[in-house]
DNA sequence: GGGCAGTTAGTAAGAGAGTAACAACAGAAT
DNA sequence: ATTCTGTTGTTACTCTCTTACTAACTGCCC
């Protein structure tokens, strides 16, 4: 995670929806403090009969001022205005788009009797996913790790939230780290698995919740992990049965 | 401001990076909480052929799960979870270009002997050139309105903050309501400029700051409002003295 | 005249919207 | 079994619009 480069800096621009014209003029106006279509042409590598029109723009968007003389002068606002310019403008779209989709949308597909197995790609997804599974358990919760990044600091409270309003939870880790750190929760269960249950060799995370909800991931050789999950789903049920027959059998306490 | 149509909504998630067939495809698994392509394809409205490519975008981008199987059914993430993935992902995009852009900038070119009279278009651009302008005053501040919309709650504070830092601080107003609000103010003095001015006929804002530095903006007959200011320039300076040179002497104090 | 300012037209390349066709497969009818 | 039918998932292709980029033209001031 180095410093961004100018050309890092305009592809961000263009995502938050400049175009590259338009970052570049943007970029080279901040760097000149003030300037003729001809300065910036040069610094911002745009044909300079493009710069009119592109400044234009930026004028509508608001992140740069117009000096009516000949030449026309450009100055731009202030980086912090800029910035909560676009901000602003973020927020005003993301407000409509999702005030619709509240309107319109529908619980998704009550939990219940679908055989839907879901899968997550990405760390930070899954472990999103694995917060709203343990939210929504009501009786126990289930977790086991060997990877201590796996373990985030959003799970631990909710953890202890959890544990505080009464669920049983078990954690499962033959990472000391792990066990040390959740252990320390109040009413929290550790264990370590035994080290012959070769499946427990790949690292990744396994969450229960209740007898009806599961998720299993795994990290592949680059990291990338991936995870399958299922509530409310007979599929659920057998699979979490399977590795409790295993798992409390062989389990060992601490 | 009524309530989003699906349109807009599908503008907006656009404007946040979403193709249309993305947009399409999101809200309309939000409304079916989950289903196949072709259910999809059918709500969407979108060529069902393209579901596939368009829901794998959607997971790249974290919007949605897909369920291994055949068919294969489809399910958006939480709309909690979309909102904030989406937010990151801008946040993420915003440090970039700006880390880069405070790198590289220079300071807006001293504000001094430089005969630049910049424009300014739109209203809240105006109100944070004037917010930019009171900030640097070391002295003084003269403001000026007519119409109370003008008159913003940041400007209100930013004049007490100054007021208190021991500036001289004057409000010109023919409109009572503002002579009244800015005029609680600890230190402001509030003036009534008088009738026969025909140049305060037509809506606007003004700004003074010390004796270089002035503001003017004017309101069309739709309501937009355009700004010329300078700062620094012997050209504020002169039209400063022309304004005092007619304020003061006319001016009523109350 | 010559260089610079500002404007305009026009081309080229790419992304996205939309259409069409195809192989693989499942279930139903024969 | 076998043919028929409809569906799934994939691919190729067209059309259009935006944007990057080029080139020219007009007017102006020295």
């Amino acid at each position: 995670m180095s410093t961004p480069t100018e050309s890092d800096a305009v592809d961000s621009f263009e995502r938050l929806g400049l175009t590259s014209y338009e970052a570049r003029v943007f970029i080279a106006l901040q760097q000149l403090g003030s300037g003729t279509a001809r300065d910036v042409a040069s610094v911002a590598d745009v044909p300079r009969s493009q710069v009119y029109s592109v400044a234009e723009s930026l004028e509508d968007r608001g992140l740069l001022e117009v000096q009516q003389s000949s030449p026309i002068r450009y100055r731009p606002v202030s980086v912090d205005e800029a910035q909560s310019t676009l901000r602003s403008r973020f927020e005003a779209q993301e407000k409509q788009a999702f005030e619709y989709v509240e309107q319109v949308r529908t619980e998704p597909a009550g939990e219940e009797e679908q055989e839907d197995i879901w899968t997550v790609r990405g760390r930070a997804r899954i472990d999103d996913r694995v917060i709203d599974l343990c939210s929504e358990a009501e009786e126990r919760i289930i977790f086991g790790a060997r990877l201590p990044p796996l373990v985030t600091d959003e799970l631990e409270r909710l953890l202890e939230t959890k544990s505080a309003e009464g669920l049983e939870i078990a954690v499962v880790s033959r990472t000391a780290e792990i066990r040390q750190r959740l252990g320390r929760i109040q009413g929290v269960t550790v264990f370590t698995p035994p080290d012959h249950r070769q499946d427990d060799e790949r690292s990744g995370r396994i969450v229960v919740a209740d007898d009806d909800t599961i998720l299993l991931s795994v990290v592949d050789d680059d990291g990338s992990e991936t995870a399958i999950w299922s509530a409310g789903s007979l599929f659920a049920s057998v699979l979490i049965e399977l590795i409790e027959a295993g798992g409390e059998a062989h389990g060992t306490r601490g």
